[in-house]
DNA sequence: CATACGATCCGCCAAA
DNA sequence: GGTTTGGCGGATCGTA
């Protein structure tokens, strides 16, 4: 059981079901046009309702699912960052490492080594 | 850091 | 005639 506890994430709409879905396969591509497939929408109708609903757009909240599951990943395992990221449905370490910094505010590595000694954050 | 190019996002607006 | 849809265009973002 990792640090990172996310809301159920279901509110009811047409995305109770979708979001789920997506924090199962993250390792898939998830781009903006297989997800509308996914939700019988059209691109641009899954991005309003999207927005609307959940509050993000549709690519940060990917983004952010992915981000989440690195964190649990380099907390209880001790698969390298490059295989966490390969884990988590981005295509390099490098383009996990720049969204984990933009979202969690350190590095992924210094994420691992604080959560393990938080003395020597 | 610079570049380049595909992807995403969102205002606009005709159509349902 | 108010509301929702979805294609289009282009500014912006992301990634190689």
């Amino acid at each position: 059981m990792c640090s990172i506890h996310q809301e159920p994430a279901s509110d009811g709409s047409s995305f109770g079901l979708l979001l789920p879905w997506l924090e199962q396969n993250l390792k898939r591509d998830l781009s903006l046009p297989i997800m509308a497939r996914r939700a019988a929408m059209s691109t641009r109708t899954l991005s309003r309702r999207f927005l609307e609903q959940v509050g993000t757009t549709p690519a940060r909240w990917v983004a952010g699912a992915r981000v989440r599951r690195a964190q649990c990943l380099l907390e209880e395992t001790d698969l390298s960052v490059e295989r966490v990221a390969a884990e988590t449905g981005f295509q390099s370490s490098s383009v996990l490492r720049e969204h984990f910094v933009r979202i969690v505010g350190t590095s992924p590595q210094a994420w691992r080594r604080s959560f393990r000694d938080p003395l020597r954050a």
